[in-house]
DNA sequence: CCAAAAGTGTTGTACCTACACCCATGG
DNA sequence: CCATGGGTGTAGGTACAACACTTTTGG
């Protein structure tokens, strides 16, 4: 039986930056953590990588323990790896970020456990290195946003323009000229207008779309140009 | 004193990816594992990572003990983290992607270890899930590089236009136009001409140039509009 | 009828592609 | 003097930013 000898073993855990979208706001999820040290300080998302799970299954495991939700975007952000980054062990973090629709959240268990959104720049100290992962998170999120048409995965199944703009906004932190958004959004073929309207904000009505799902799938690598000036940085 | 009990640990490694640019093409550097199983067989540079030191220290140690070189670029790819990637052992592993030099490779301690040069397109099958890292890594350096000047890192100090042009070709498995190309270069302002020309592969020869760098070092997050229609994806 | 949000049209400009063209020089 | 690779110029088209404009409807 050949081994790898004397080589040092570390704790491998995953921690789930956990975007949503609500009212106009991007929102982050958050949990008290629930064990020493550190206890009831809030944290993502997270837990350790069990024996017969890849890095990939152990964070939609710890997904659907929390959220009770399956099929979510998940992407694996980065590995934090410094020694000392846990206090109690070395134990390396391997993050990943996901995007949820937040209603289809809430009407999940939601109260099981103790997860809270928070606006994102509202949002308490946390434990660890988890601020840097959130930043980081952030990043990556506009960068990836940019070129990728993945923040349909925050929106609700029906939405409108102007929801789908505010959020725009909030993720590139900038205002965007309504006419130019509106007509390079329709002109991707993305989206299918139904007879709907949301009246909810306005007296003349938005109307509402949802994603042209065949379109979705195999545009996943589209480049949109939607951000202007785009200030990407990664 | 607090621990986290009976959870598991895993061995942990570093792979990098370590790409070179010589006579036009892109290539990448292997070495035959030096340790059983699959020993003799071709395989990325690894290691694993030591209990002092962070996943970025232990690449930047595997890096400079097999090409003997410092300070060359080096991102995370990802992390690989499959239960039974390495038959012997749990091992996750850290994967890394390095941008060389190769005439500065050269110079520095060649033979010491038995470190080679593949053209990219022609390396040999490589242990574990090797080759799945490298089609990662080029990807993203595709995908890195249309966004961001980092391919100058692949050439000598003084380099030609024609040289970059073919760079940006290999790397993005497409012909560019001249004229355009070097416009576009030109206009970042990246550039210092040199008054030196290269004779060696035509008559006329052709202009030296060197990286500003004070350019190069703030506009690191520059976005390049180099590839015409391109196809990126990640 | 008016305020306020939704959505459309228009126009100048910047940039980009394609391709024709000139340049330098070793043999 | 010509073949070859290096490098520049230019015309036509596209797409985009900016912003003015129209539409709808509840109060």
């Amino acid at each position: 039986m050949i081994e790898y000898s004397s080589q040092p073993h570390y704790l491998v855990a995953v921690d789930c930056i956990v975007f949503g979208f609500e009212e106009g706001r991007l929102k982050l999820l958050l949990v008290k953590r629930g064990l020493e040290p550190e206890i009831n300080k809030w944290s993502l998302i997270g837990g350790f990588v069990g024996p017969e799970e890849s890095t990939d299954d152990a964070a939609l495991r710890v997904l659907k323990k929390n959220t009770g939700l399956e099929g979510v975007y998940l992407e694996q952000l980065k590995v934090y790896g410094k020694p000392d980054r846990d206090p109690v062990e070395r134990t390396l973090s391997v993050a990943y970020f996901a995007l949820i629709d937040i209603q289809k959240y809430s009407k999940q268990l939601n109260a099981d456990y103790q997860a809270e959104w928070f606006l994102i720049n509202e949002s308490p100290q946390l434990i660890f290195d988890h601020n840097a992962m959130v930043a980081d998170a952030r990043q990556r999120l506009r960068y990836k946003a940019a070129l990728h048409p993945i923040l349909f995965e925050l929106l609700p199944k029906k939405f409108t323009l102007p929801q789908l703009q505010l959020l725009f906004e909030e993720v590139n932190d900038m205002k965007i000229d309504t006419g130019n958004f509106n007509r390079k959004i329709n002109s991707t073929g993305l989206l299918i207008k139904l007879d709907e309207k949301d009246k909810s904000s306005s007296k003349k009505g938005a109307f509402y779309f949802r994603l042209n799902h065949k379109k979705y799938q195999s545009a996943s690598h589209l480049i949109l140009n939607l951000i202007p000036g785009s200030k990407l940085d990664l």
